[in-house]
DNA sequence: ACGTTTTTTGCAACTAAGTTGCAATATAAA
DNA sequence: TTTATATTGCAACTTAGTTGCAAAAAACGT
């Protein structure tokens, strides 16, 4: 059994062919992708049912967590594996959106920020997306 | 001239019916609202698109500003009329989604915490939303 | 290895959000 | 009031994502 099997097993997802390579696929990339992201490199050899209902599954056993950037897109990026499984998602970051190639990356080494909320609003959850430039695109220009 | 007229005058946008409308619906709201919900109130007498081009004036004109949750649709709410114009856009603050009634808040007494990012990543602008429930929500439970 | 149960996949059809081009209309300025 | 410019409605389109159902593929018990 391959690593990327293994990981599957580990999160309680029955290992197939479209899901190796979708696993494949975010485990090479250097940053979140979208459901076209993905599409483009599986090279139209699997249905876009298939790929939305995959990263579906991937999201609900806890091995890849979900950006909404500010054009409503959806993009996908795997969690910690040591920090995520089926039953807890405890990974929690801050994401990094550069202007200019458009892509999103996880910040794990920034702290997320204590906020003290006013009167009767109760705590669940932050989401923080920085914009700017990510190094790549700092250097080229 | 009415007050609504006034505003819309200081940012450069020529009033018409349904820029007067909108712009007391935005008025009279206490959460960001999405294009249906515009849609719904102004009661079908306007086309859709004609609503997409208003809140996209009201956007480029510094009126109102956006934010999109985490389902990928729009919402907007009124900038603060003494910060925001045609020039410049200065209304950054966190965002409060309530998981249980939908609604998105404009926090504008929580300051903006600073993030210090990992070397080579240039900083534009920060972007948050907390997640939890709001005062309403709270007290119904 | 074999048949059975349960999941997964492909296909087609659908919804919801948002955009674009163009002609008709309304606003603002001279 | 006339003219120039901006706005609106309509129709058509795009892109992201969902749902139902039958066929195919895994997993399971013997
Ligand atoms: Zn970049
Ligand atoms: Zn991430
Ligand atoms: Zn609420
Ligand atoms: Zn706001």
């Amino acid at each position: 059994m391959t690593l990327l099997e293994q990981t599957l097993h580990q999160h309680q997802i029955r290992v197939t062919a479209v899901r190796r390579l979708i696993l494949s696929i975010f485990s090479r990339a250097g940053f979140a992708l979208s459901h076209a992201d993905i599409e483009r490199q599986l090279g139209h050899d699997y249905d876009r049912v298939t790929i939305y209902r995959t990263l579906r599954t991937f999201l609900e056993k806890g091995l890849i967590h979900k950006v909404t950037d500010d054009a409503g897109v959806a993009r996908y990026a795997l969690c910690d594996l040591q920090k995520c499984n089926v039953e807890s998602h405890a990974d929690e970051h801050v994401h990094f959106k550069c202007v200019h190639c458009g892509h999103i990356f996880c910040l794990n080494s920034v702290d997320l920020p204590p906020l003290h909320l006013p009167e009767g609003y109760v705590w669940y959850a932050t989401t923080i997306i920085v914009d700017g430039l990510c190094k790549t695109c700092k250097e080229g220009l």
